[in-house]
Order: structure tokens, then sequence, then C-alpha cells
DNA sequence: GTCCAGGCATGCA
DNA sequence: TGCATGCATGGA
């Protein structure tokens, strides 16, 4: 990676595989908007970026030195060696022809509460809507950190409301689980740093525990919100997916199972 | 109108 | 342990 600061934008260089279209909507994040310039403005860890790419070029538009390496190098990983990932899970077929017609798709750092809270708000819904109900939460109850762009609302802020308040903003069913979800974290009764410190399969037992969360919804929470990377959500799409898998997952994906499904998720849901 | 979406809790066997 | 069912909402 090379870094150069002009004016007040960052300009990065010699980082391979990302793709913003692929790596920003493609169902782990929802919070990045696309601009008909084809570039994108979010919001994370309370940090409003607009960034976009220039070649082979990302350029972070007026965007903090110090917040870069602090907060972004970090969230889009850039440090870490995905040819040698991508490689490694070309060995697969499937992967192979998924990885060449698809390249650029990245797991992101995605903070704990955030990412635990939109998959339990995701469970048997669309990611249109996903994104329209987790908007309207963040406009509701988030920080304004830009003009028209607000923070995802702490769990102590989202301990406050009640059943009927999460029901205002659409999320349906999924209302009481996000009501007691908050009131959790914020008492500390679930504490997502410590889940995070521990092995996988001890902080998968702890994410079980929570009401409103199952299998899908802690192995996403764990690939996308604490960087368990071998975790694997197996959703409708990736259900379909399996058929190709008889046998089960090939070594090749070992420790990197989230990965390789981040890939098989958008060739699902492109080709299924 | 019906079907489906990055599922889960509950009840029952 | 495994399986059937109900659940909110909005777009196709």
């Amino acid at each position: 990676m090379k870094v150069k600061v002009e004016k007040n934008n960052i300009i990065v260089s010699e980082v391979s595989c990302l793709d913003l279209d692929l790596t920003l909507d493609c169902g782990q994040a929802f919070r990045w908007e696309r601009q008909e310039d084809g570039s994108y403005k979010g919001v994370a860890g309370g940090h409003f970026l607009h960034i976009a790419k220039d070649g082979d070029s990302l350029i972070f538009y007026d965007t903090d030195k110090a917040v870069f390496y602090s907060f972004w190098v970090n969230y889009f990983d850039l440090n870490k060696d995905y040819d040698e990932i991508c490689n490694r899970l070309k060995q697969d077929s499937l992967l192979a022809s998924t990885i060449d017609e698809y390249y650029g798709i990245r797991i992101l750092n995605q903070d704990s509460w955030e990412a635990l809270c939109s998959f339990v708000i995701s469970q048997q819904n669309n990611i249109k809507r996903i994104k329209l109900i987790i908007s309207r939460l963040c406009k509701a109850y988030g920080d304004e950190v830009a003009d028209g762009w607000y923070s995802f609302p702490s769990a102590e802020k989202l301990s406050t409301l009640g059943v009927e308040d999460f029901e205002a903003l659409g999320t349906g069913y999924r209302a009481k689980y996000l009501e007691r979800l908050s009131k959790s974290v914020a008492n500390g009764e679930i504490d997502l740093d410590y889940i995070k410190s521990l092995p996988l399969a001890e902080a998968k037992k702890e994410l079980l525990k929570i009401y409103g969360v199952g299998e899908k919804v802690a192995n996403c929470a764990l690939l996308f919100g604490m960087q368990f990377y071998s975790c694997f959500p197996l959703d409708v799409w990736m259900k379909r997916v399996m058929a190709y898998y008889p046998d089960g997952l090939p070594r090749c994906f070992d420790g990197i199972e989230g990965i390789a499904q981040q890939y098989l998720f958008h060739w699902a849901r492109q080709n299924l």
C-alpha cells in the first residue's frame, strides 16, 4: 500500500482486490450509498467518508490523515494480502471462475455492535429493505456526523427505546429482539468486546444465547463484526450453493471460509 | 392476489 | 434431537 496526500484527499495505491461495488454493496454492510459517478458515500465508526476509485487508486475525499490510519486502514483491511487469499481459494474450481468474474470482494472490519444489530434486522428480509430500515434507524437515533449523514446509534441510545419505537422503523417482528438486545448491551449483560476476545466456539456459544440470534446471525456477526474469518454463514442463497459441495467445503477454504462464502454468496445472487 | 427475502422462537414428537 | 409453524414488511 502506498499513501500520498493531495490537498484534503488521501490517495491510496498498490492495494489489490478492492472493488467498491463488490465490497460496499454485497450484503455485508448496509450503510454505503452508490453515487452516480460510481463513488460511494457512507458512515462507519462515526466517520463520514466519500470514497472513489481512479484506475487502481483509491481516493479518500476530505479525509484526515490520522483518521485514515487509525480507522479506515483497518476498516478496509488494506494491509491484508488478498491476492494470496484469492490464489489459495482458486484451487477450488467454482471459486476460480467466481473470483475471475467478480474479483475485488473484501471483508470489511465492521463494528461488532453495528454488525450484530444489522444482522438481527436482516433475518427473513431482503437487502434493499434491510438498508431502508437501518437508514431510518440511524437518521432517527444516530448523530449527524456530516450533512445528512448519521452514525449508527449506540446501544446506550437504543436502550431508551420501547418495542413500539423499533416497530415504527419497520423492523416488524424483530422489534422485540432489538429492544432486548439494546438494553442487554447497554447495561453490560452482553459484552461484545469480551465475546470478540474469546475463541470462536465460545464466542458463538455466547452469541447464540441472545434472544433473536440464531446460527446464521451469529455467524454473520462473527465474520463481519468480529473478524472470525473461518465463519461460513448459511442463508437461503448459500444453502443453494451447498448443492455444489456435496462432500463438504474444500481444504483450500480452511481458515478463510468466510471470504470464500462472500464470493459464493455474490455468485449465487447473480446466477441461481 | 401470491411469493420471497443474508431466520428465529416456540411447541411438539 | 429434529421438524412444522407463525411471524412483519414491502417489492416483484
